[in-house]
DNA sequence: CTTGACCTTCCTCTCACTGGAAGCCTCATA
DNA sequence: TATGAGGCTTCCAGTGAGAGGAAGGTCAAG
């Protein structure tokens, strides 16, 4: 499979699958022509690590999965650990997220939105108390 | 003031405040010896900046509303749209997050966390199905 | 005179790609 | 056989919003 083939398998843009192999998480062979060659393996490798960046997973926790996914003698405990972690950033973005949102909202709803330039949103930022 | 001072008093780092500069959002005079030179005018503009970043207004965004606070002839209506696509750009991303969290809380729930190899969030990421 | 706390500029690094330029390779068609 | 389109290669630069650090100037106190 050339790297277009992968591509629309994996739902990754090419672009993306270089920067992979660029930092080591795949290691497609090459063939005669020096265009990158992958097997199913490869494709599989790329799926999982699609889907785990759509989880929110870092790079570097997406390397950890895949070496814990390869490792045989792995303990699920260290795969459960790294995504309690994980989620517990989730939530706490989350949280910082719906700050703003309820701060937002209340600035929003108390805005006019005409055509006077007075409003609360600029007045709360100007720090009005 | 030097930068010391206003980065106390804003709660904003030197560094920050110096990169505010760089890109044009504020312009500290100077000293006789070289060193930035704030006013309270500053002082009030990096307390905007400060405000409106942590409500998670872009930079550019920033700079549209400090260009609105200065416009004495502005229309809350620009200020308003401007902070509902910034609401609903984060209302966006909670969603994004949410939908992660929930996926990661199931897998995260089903996973044992022992010391056996057999784990449901390696397998949901490996796609089965 | 020295020490320590400030201040300055400049350069590099972050994260996970994305865009683009310049140049091969391959295949189908005229 | 020439040509053109589309796919592939590498390499370089840019994104956002600063953070970290080096090398060096400045100032007040002891």
């Amino acid at each position: 499979m050339n790297i277009g083939d992968v591509s629309s398998r994996s739902g990754l843009p090419a672009k993306t699958i270089r920067y992979y192999e660029d930092i080591g998480l795949i290691r497609p062979h090459r063939s005669a022509n020096g265009y990158r060659c992958f097997e199913e393996k490869d494709l599989h490798k790329l799926a999982f690590l699609g889907r785990a960046r759509a989880l929110g997973f870092t790079i570097e926790d997406c390397r950890t999965l895949l070496a814990l996914y390869e490792d045989d003698s792995r303990a699920s405990a260290d795969v459960k650990q790294l995504a309690l972690e994980h989620l517990s950033k989730i939530e706490a973005k989350i949280a910082d997220l719906q700050a703003m949102r309820d701060t937002l909202r209340e600035l929003v709803t108390s805005c006019a939105g005409d055509n006077r330039p007075d409003c609360p949103i600029l007045k709360d930022l100007s720090g009005a108390e």
